[in-house]
DNA sequence: TGCATTTTGTTGCAACTGCAACATATCTAC
DNA sequence: GTAGATATGTTGCAGTTGCAACAAAATGCA
């Protein structure tokens, strides 16, 4: 997977900051920064630190969506949870530099290979996300759990090549992300198993389909 | 909305499709691109022409997803539809300007500016296009036909920035985005006339809400 | 204008799913 | 290891939805 500063040096990541202009903010463990995010329709890139995108259900439990570390994006885009029942949480202190992407701008001659580079990265990057998300409404416009499960059964056995998925997440982030109830999707599950479609140990699923 | 050679002038377009070693490619009416998009990955920019989304539904039915014209970008990566139900008609003589995003290179002083001034350009589109599948997946997420469509409702109240919506397709596209049935989104649009939710004119709907 | 096609509205019914409640298993921290 | 917390599995039930079939309205076109 692509970073945004991917063959850049150090000290030239540090003359990008300046040629766009970029603030960079701390954030202190346990703020939420969606609020935040909001208000910011900049491109984020964490520098430092450790963050985590959770849903926070009406029963009182949350559920972890997704972690980010060093380089990996933050901005509204890339996240998008307008929803209030969710929270990016800084589980640990935070240090994130802000891009205007509007101010992209003229460069001098010097800074033109790792501006390039910079920029080729960012576009891999968006590209991959709007891969993922194409993914997820490949998904989410089948109808029926089933026809859910299978669909990401079926990317996830493209994607690793082999019928042995290992699940990234916890099953319970798994119904979250293909948009359905839990113990529906456990259900579900179960049949697919008794029908011989899969079979399941811990995170482990194996298609025989 | 940001086309990706405006503040581009037309001489200067030409030089960007000779730096970035492009490829231009006719079509004609009546051909099906689903198939040759799925083998590149790279970015195509309608030159000219008139080219249609299709979904084809079992029944023999046929429903226009999208429609795209002169300057819309038309790539695997903003279209995506695996399904073999879809299909990507050109309706007339199309020409599409292939760019192999990992050919960003190296631009001479004289190129700077309108360089630039694309790379701006594509930017603000590909962010756009998260923006419009973030959007969907936030529809999509909804569990039931009436939480999709009122979400559908806020989001399009929001852009408009009035009460009354003009939907900019047919209400079978409609049921197509918010991924269900048809004659059940019918239905559940009736249940929020009914309740005084909204009213509707052909596609003109208002939110009394 | 008038005919054919497409879109929209309506409804019954069977199937699916969300929800709640609970049991069991797994994980985590001490 | 143990206790508490968290995750997973199971099930009944009521509400929602997909599907099919058809009627009515709107649209396109000769």
């Amino acid at each position: 997977m692509v970073k945004p500063f991917d063959k850049i040096s150090e000290k030239n990541k540090y003359k990008l900051f300046q040629a766009f202009h970029t603030h960079i903010m701390s954030y202190n463990k346990g703020e939420d920064l969606s609020k935040m995010l909001m208000d910011r329709n900049s491109l984020g890139i964490i520098i430092s630190g450790y963050v985590q995108i959770i849903k926070k259900n009406l029963n009182g439990t949350s559920l972890i969506i997704d972690e980010l570390y060093e380089d990996d994006i933050l901005s509204i885009k890339t996240i998008y949870v307008q929803d209030s029942e969710y929270e990016v949480l800084v589980k640990e202190e935070t240090k994130i530099v802000f891009f205007d992407l509007e101010q992209i701008q003229e460069f001098g001659e010097n800074e033109k290979g790792y501006y390039n580079q910079f920029i080729k990265n960012l576009f891999l990057i968006i590209n991959d996300k709007l891969n993922e998300k194409n993914e997820r409404i490949q998904i989410l416009t089948k109808k029926t759990i089933r026809n859910r499960l299978l669909e990401y059964f079926s990317i996830a056995k493209t994607k690793s090549g082999s019928n042995n998925i290992y699940l990234p997440f916890s099953f319970m982030a798994l119904a979250d992300y293909l948009g359905v109830d839990r113990s529906a999707m456990s259900r579900e599950l179960s049949y697919l198993k008794e029908e011989g479609f899969i079979e399941i140990k811990g995170k482990r699923i194996k298609l025989t389909f």
